[in-house]
RNA sequence: CGGGGCGUAGCUCAGCUUGGUAGAGCACCCGCUUUGGGAGCGGGAAGUCGCAGGUUCAAAUCCUGUCGCCCCGACCA
């Protein structure tokens, strides 16, 4: 059946909705596509389950081709899994919990590693079952701090998620590409630029990780590449640890009287006054910075770490949080340091006059971690752990030694890769897809074993694949509009065409649901715009806003036997004859430039 | 959680400073006209002014409290 407006469901908005600000939530609300029912919850109105239901489609096409099998598993699940594989707490605030009428808890689910894991369990015991991925696609629930851009950061969402489940690590490195293969032809059938990036495997707890983004000044993850093909979110990001310096003959640490200086600027400064270097003054570079951090573990003990790394650096709380796996990261307040008077604020350094202050040989009882940066033997200016003295060519290993590495300055434009392919450029990307070694950890968590050829019981090793299919529909329509309204790729459009009858006469009324209905004969959707007493303008600025990339005017040609074919991306209108209109457009739409998958 | 802004008709907003019986545009319904770029005229339906308390003869407006929403940041398998 064509679609007619008329009866269609659907009313646009002449105006920007008060509460969207980027495009994408914008235009989709304003042109009919969704409705909002709550903070990051979207209702699906006909035209964006239309858009949804293709790049559904598309996906379950690549699925298919990757020989993973559909399922579907219910948003609402009980706890108890959860509770197993540790989810139930370690997901946090983020986690939609409810009880059912007997107090019993569930939950929404966040993603389903646990009830996938289950089923295989339930039904697989052999090795010669596997391998085996299967998917669904299924909302998703998190309740995010600060839900935000539409459907770009929504608590309810689409996603489709695919688990992979084989007996050893060769197998999962297989299943794991071929998602990974999948994914690729997906996204380049959307249309969507993407980078594979190395992403954070930590908290997971698995190991390989990779994270499909798509490079846009509004994404929310900074990432790292250069030209020679490496690339990584920057919480991914490993900085390499500094080659040793020899310190033979390096004088012994001078202890100077630098007043008013607890920033890096200010030391600088003052440094080059009291100590001047030979050849170059001193720079942030030359001095250590130490950062107090407080991190909280889930048990909720609250530690203090030192963190030193060079003065030019900043802490990047991001990375830090990747450092310290399952555990909040702050800066450290004023009642930390109140309640340790060891550390001196704005002086603090791992040795002073009197000893060791940080560091493995001081008692302190204080993590120390340094920075890759900080080589064996390199000498620093850094606090002398007395206000307003610091001190000058400390030596590291020498004159401080320190608990651990930790690796969490910001990166900067520049840094070398740490494969060695070369200096990285930043980006900010939005996550549309990631694919993931999980490793065994559901699998023991919930007990998933099969007999191998042996006849002895081995833990499966699972991948976790999982690809937002409405954050990519929202994507897209970020990218394709203009300011009159969206403009969808034609695989994705809600219809194929759309007809727009104009004036009064009744003839070309008549000849637009003929022509409409010979679209559809021809294998098009349609959506015939056949709303009587509205006038072209409106009916023009719909189509503009709906989006649909072809639109085909019936109207005042008619007397003479033609319609106009309107592109509505290049803006170009073609009159062809009413009789050619099936024709014609067919021709249109297999030169297109989008013409996808 | 920190900072900022906003809650008045389905939507976008005015009215609040200076208290006096609820407004506009768009959308919607009826009639006539109009029909290639968001039409005109006439008529109509539509709001517990977020909620609760207080002040007052009288509160959308002043006071107190509270809830909610949006934006920036923190957060974000």
């Amino acid at each position: 059946m064509v679609t007619r407006l008329s009866t269609f469901f659907l009313r646009t908005l002449r105006e920007d909705p008060a509460d969207a600000e980027v495009t994408s939530h914008r235009l989709l609300v304003r042109a009919g596509y969704i409705r909002r029912q709550a903070p990051g919850v979207f209702a699906w109105l006909p035209l964006g389950l239309r858009v949804k239901s293709r790049i559904e489609a598309v996906i379950r096409e690549e699925m298919a081709e990757a020989g993973a099998f559909e399922v579907h598993f219910p948003a609402l699940l009980p706890r108890e899994p959860y509770e197993r594989t540790n989810r139930w707490t370690e997901y946090g605030e983020a986690l939609f919990r409810l009880q059912d009428r007997k107090g019993a808890d569930y939950l929404l689910a966040p993603t389903h590693e646990e009830a996938f894991t289950l089923l295989v369990k339930d039904l697989y015991s052999s090795y010669k079952d596997l391998p085996l991925t299967i998917f669904q696609i299924q909302d998703k629930y998190r309740d995010e701090a600060r839900p935000r851009a539409g459907l770009l950061r929504g608590r309810e969402f689409t996603m489709k998620d695919a688990y992979s489940f084989d007996v050893d690590d060769e197998g999962l490195e297989r299943s794991y590409l071929t998602q990974r293969d999948a994914y690729e032809r997906i996204f380049t059938r959307l249309g969507l630029e993407y980078a594979i990036v190395q992403a954070d495997a930590g908290a997971m707890g698995g190991s390989r990780s990779e994270e499909f983004l798509h490079p846009t000044p509004i994404g929310e993850d900074t990432f790292v590449r250069n030209d020679a093909g490496y690339a990584a979110n920057v919480e991914a990001f490993a900085t390499a640890v500094a080659a040793p310096v020899d310190a033979t003959g390096a004088p012994a640490p001078v202890v100077h009287s630098t007043p008013d200086t607890p920033t890096i600027d200010a030391l600088v400064a003052v440094a080059n006054e009291v100590e001047a270097r030979a050849g170059s003054a001193w720079t942030a570079a030359d001095t250590l910075k130490n950062v107090v951090l407080a991190v909280t573990g889930v048990d909720g003990v609250r530690e203090l770490v030192v963190i030193a790394l060079p003065g030019d650096r900043e802490v990047d709380l991001k990375r830090a949080e990747v450092a310290f796996p399952l555990a909040e990261v702050e800066p450290a307040t004023e009642e930390d340091f109140a309640a340790n008077p060891l550390l001196v604020k704005g002086y603090i350094g791992p040795w002073s006059a009197r000893g060791a202050v940080l560091g493995e040989t001081s008692s302190s009882g204080i993590r120390y971690l340094v920075d890759p940066r900080v080589a064996e033997g390199s000498a620093w200016i850094t606090g002398a752990n007395v206000t307003g003295e610091h001190v000058f060519g400390l030596v590291a290993g020498r004159d401080f030694s320190w608990d651990g590495r930790v690796d969490v300055a910001a990166v900067r434009p520049g840094d070398p890769a740490p494969d060695g392919s070369g200096p990285v450029e930043l980006a900010r990307g939005m996550e549309l897809g990631h694919v993931f070694q999980l490793g065994r950890k559901y699998a023991e968590a919930l007990g998933l074993k099969v007999l191998d050829h042996n006849g002895k019981l081995v833990t499966v090793t699972m991948g976790s694949y999982g690809i937002g299919v409405t954050r990519i529909l929202a994507t897209i329509a970020e990218l394709n509009n203009d300011d009159r309204g969206l403009v969808w790729p034609e695989p994705l459009a809600p219809f194929d065409v759309h007809v727009v009858a104009t004036g009064k006469d009744a003839a070309v009324f008549d000849a637009a649901a003929a022509l409409s209905s010979e679209l559809e004969a021809a294998g098009l959707e349609v959506l015939y715009d056949d709303r009587p007493k509205v006038s072209p303008g409106v009916k023009f600025g719909d189509a503009e806003l709906v989006g649909i990339p072809w639109i085909i005017i019936v109207g005042r040609g008619v007397a003479e036997g033609t319609v106009e074919l309107w592109n509505r991306r290049t803006g170009e209108r073609t009159p062809v004859a009413i009789v050619d209109a099936v024709e014609e457009l067919r021709h249109a739409r297999e030169s297109s430039a989008d013409a996808l998958g």
